[in-house]
DNA sequence: TATTTTTTTTTTGGATACAATATTTTGCTG
DNA sequence: CAGCAAAATATTGTATCCAAAAAAAAAATA
């Protein structure tokens, strides 16, 4: 006999939750581009729900950043400014670096090795030409990084998750063009050189310079 | 003839804002203690409003991890832990150096001539005795000194606005004993020399140092 | 009596109806 | 035709209703 779908409180299925990453999911990959009004009826009726779900949900985004209220207009998508990406970045720097710091302390050489991988892969898959495999690469060598710190400083982890989503607003195209990704290749080689060290500041300090690069190969690449 | 209020949509008297604020505070001051639980049905009553705005802020709090939610039981309050506190204030200290390195660049001889005397009256009610305004002083000194990056540097700004807010509910009764005083204050002095000498790098690393000592304080004093 | 099953209660999630207000449109007046 | 006033519309804020799920309580059974 087939167990009935749970519908658990917390569940990722439930309306505010599925209405909340869908629109989420359309901020970041620019489906929703600057300027677009919404409203609450229509993303219902878009999304099938009701107003309720879809108010939690732009009430979310709307401290995320990612819409902006328009009074009695709805709501609408933020124009991307040059500043506010900056600051994103220079805060990710900042918080990237310090986490660096940390994930110094305690990984493991099998985790080092591990990263190692990665980025070898990584490297190999631009030698011969394809693009597409690298920024998940990227993405997997951030991932397994930080991993390391979500138990011991969850909320260092959760807010650098959160920033890394939020510059994929203006990060459509990055990691696409050789340039970039070479520097983003060397960057992670010298973090392991860092990690290998075992020197808090220096990991700080490299990072710091990592994530400003990205910034720049950003701002370079845009559009 | 006597204007109706208007009840403009982000406006602060809306129930939904009410309810955030008044919550919020009870929760910060601890009115609220560790583990009470929270039903939507009860605040409602107790606020005199329905459980919609009720519901909106418990989420928003819940985001901001003052609440959490306890399934089918409602909300409750976190317990306190100092895992958690020393994190909020690494992370507190990360950021407000940097902001302090951004603040070096920026900032007039007028504004070190304010934060000065801040310093100096807070020195010498101190003198006198008076405790009782030196949290006051204190909190002058820091909002002037962030407010410099409120319009420059937006989100930074308002994540160190989060953040000092939330160590509030662990820092109940700091800052009424000498020792912690005395440090606080020769900790600004050694702030204002950094600006005074404009050296980004240096105010970063006195101001961390500056944040982690309020963090021993207030574990040391706790209670 | 201990354990499992069933029923009841509590509590949130979601939908909808209504109220208040801001915006837009329309119409009037000079 | 321009400018202002008033009506109409669009949109969110709030209250309330119903349903679903979990927790608690009660009942049945070994």
């Amino acid at each position: 006999m087939i167990k009935p779908l749970s519908k658990s409180l917390k569940n990722p299925q439930s309306a505010r939750e599925k209405t909340y990453r869908l629109l989420k999911k359309q901020l970041l990959t620019g489906q929703l581009r600057p300027n677009k009004r919404l409203t609450e009826e229509a993303l219902a009726k878009k999304f099938g729900v009701s107003r309720t779900p879809v108010r939690d949900a732009l009430h979310k985004l709307e401290l995320e950043g990612l819409v902006k209220t328009a009074g009695a207009r709805g709501f609408c998508v933020p124009e991307e400014s040059f500043e506010d990406m900056s600051e994103l970045f220079e805060i990710r720097a900042v918080l990237e670096g310090h986490a660096m710091a940390c994930v110094c302390k305690i990984i493991t050489q099998e985790n080092i090795q591990s990263l190692k991988k990665l980025v070898q892969s990584a490297e190999q898959a631009f030698l011969s030409g394809k693009s597409d495999p690298i920024f998940d690469y990227n993405t997997q060598f951030h991932d397994l990084l930080y991993g390391l710190l979500a138990s011991q400083k969850p909320r260092l982890f959760s807010i650098i998750e959160d920033m890394r989503e939020y510059v994929l607003r203006y990060r459509k195209s990055t990691l696409t063009h050789p340039k970039g990704i070479r520097r983003s290749i060397s960057g992670h080689k010298k973090i392991l050189m860092a990690l290998d060290l075992r020197e808090p500041q220096l990991c700080e300090r490299i990072m710091r310079k990592h994530v400003y690069e990205a910034k720049e190969d950003t701002l370079l690449y845009k559009g």
